[in-house]
DNA sequence: GTGAAAGCGCTAACAC
DNA sequence: GTGTTAGCGCTTTCAC
């Protein structure tokens, strides 16, 4: 391996020259600058990233968490944490959680072994107060969800507004028996989308039935799940609130082999705007997240952190809109 | 920051102590184990990570380059390799090439600066001529695609087969004018997929028009685009090959925006059975890839290449497998 | 079994 | 402007 050493030699001058020269130091006479380069070039010297990482106590990498990475919510977020990185000049280890608690707080210890300098949260599994000891070993961002009561830097969306903009949406179509299919954590975004849902049907006279609320449903499969589910039930909602495109996709899927018509014998509304909701037959309603925008608002944060620049724990929410296709 | 020489100080012993009992080195009493668990326990010590990496000359990191994190089909390939790097103690580092060639050789540096031990590529953007010096740098495995010629460990497909079984496919579905969209770069995998397909064309006394051949075509976007500029043509085919879901996606959707129907009008194959594969209407006949497969696979030879073991490099493909659904 | 000491490759005081 | 030197936190001979 070739060593800053060689470069030294290689040149006549001292290693403290060239390190100048790396990390374009001034007081280096343009002379000796070209004669490190003509070195550095000759013998193929890239300096070892270990070793400015240990010098320098930081890596200049940032942890982003996210439950999985088949989600296209979630790579949007990362596709705009990524822009904002590379023009910091940031790397990303990107953590999958699938959504396991102890996988989740596992992963702070990349903050205790300092292979990152900061993380970047796009999902809780865990309550905040399993989450805010390990918040002291180097900053830790929220982006999309959040906490009322957390003490760090939260990114996020008007979840409370999203939700009742598409349960009023439901409700104007006529529907009075509405099912809710949504995460059911302890974290802000998930009671707050059940609180404009709530507030929607509150406003109108109606309440949520329990037997129509779903937990902890993800995947297409969970959709098509739900859906056998909800068709077994002597008294059915006329429309279903879920949480995400890909449970919304289930359900019409599901409903087409069972011989039900969306939107007629069941409203279906979706969330995200993935490119699954133009695709699918009926098309999807759902509400679109600016979630490229908020991955960049992130990591915009987490630079202004690490510069130890004092910003805002908890800032206002971002809108969500309501995409009306052919679903509801 | 607490280090080694703090938990030796208290539990009263020397640091190469700790750090036998943090590497688990025989030879050390059990006694003085516990002393030194105990200190560890009671100051909150984690190693440095990057004093390890730089002592060791190696960070336990393979960097895995993928063209999008949008492509579902290399989400399945990461999912893979994930899975043996987690059972190997190793972490990867996810790189995005957006199918740039700068960037994907730009990304050769992480070898260079040592923050990787490893890389592997599961798309390739350049010719193997132009990768070829870089291979010096550290081990790096092909997974997915390959070149005849290329030195390094081959994880791969039977691509060939593959084409060649939808191919034939088509034809006797009776078709005989076959549309091609495929890659076109100078890959194995690329000129495999086109050679199966004239195989089997040339077989049933057909060939490919040169008017029907379509290159770089890679999401639903491309696939619509692609469905316009064949409505346009005098000459059409009535079949086409696709080299993603995604394509094949894309084409379905516009056909019917087109107010053409997918078999009739134009049957469709794809390549990869998406989850998008079965959701969207008519569901697409696709050749299926074991992808997680290849990804366990690769990372298996990683760990082989890194324990010094001698491996074949070009190991002979896994199969492939058609699956008949509505499109053709 | 245990400790002293050297050194991985780099950067930054400090001296000149 | 440039060089000398110390030290980031860790592991590993080598001596005892």
């Amino acid at each position: 391996m070739i060593t800053i050493t060689d470069v030294a030699k290689h040149a006549g001058l001292s290693r403290a020259t060239v390190s100048r020269v790396i990390n374009n130091r001034p007081y280096v006479s343009e002379e000796k600058k070209k004669l490190v380069r003509n070195a550095m070039d000759k013998l193929g010297y890239y300096p070892n990233s270990s070793a400015q990482r240990l010098r320098n106590q930081k890596t200049n990498i940032i942890g982003v968490l996210v439950p999985r990475l088949t989600n296209p919510f979630f790579i949007n977020i990362i596709e705009g944490i990524e822009k904002i990185a590379a023009e910091s000049g940031l790397q990303l280890l990107i953590c999958q959680t699938k959504s396991d608690k102890q996988k989740e707080l596992n992963y702070f210890t990349l903050l205790r072994t300092k292979q990152v300098d900061g993380i970047i949260l796009t999902s809780l599994e865990n309550d905040w107060e399993q989450f805010s000891p390990y918040v002291d070993y180097g900053p830790v961002i929220l982006c999309n969800e959040y906490y009322e009561n957390a003490t760090v830097p939260m990114i996020r969306l008007n979840q409370y507004e999203g939700s009742y903009i598409g349960a009023r949406h439901l409700i104007d179509r006529g529907h009075r028996k509405i099912g809710y299919c949504g995460g059911g954590s302890t974290s802000g975004l998930s009671k707050d989308r059940k609180r404009g849902l709530k507030k929607a049907l509150e406003e109108a006279g109606l309440s949520l039935n329990p037997n129509w609320i779903f937990h902890k449903r993800y995947s297409i499969e969970d959709g098509r799940e739900l859906m056998k589910e909800i068709t077994a039930m002597e008294d059915r909602p006329t429309a279903i609130f879920t949480n995400s495109d890909e449970v919304a996709a289930g359900i019409i899927k599901e409903s087409k082999e069972l011989g039900l018509k969306v939107p007629d014998d069941l409203a279906v509304i979706g969330f995200d705007n993935q490119p699954i909701a133009e695709l699918i037959e009926p098309r999807l309603t759902t509400i679109d997240q600016p979630s490229e925008e908020i991955g960049e608002k992130a990591m915009e944060t987490m630079v202004a952190v690490l510069n130890q620049q004092k910003i805002d724990t908890n800032l206002k929410g971002l809108n969500l809109k309501l995409i009306v296709r052919d679903s509801t």
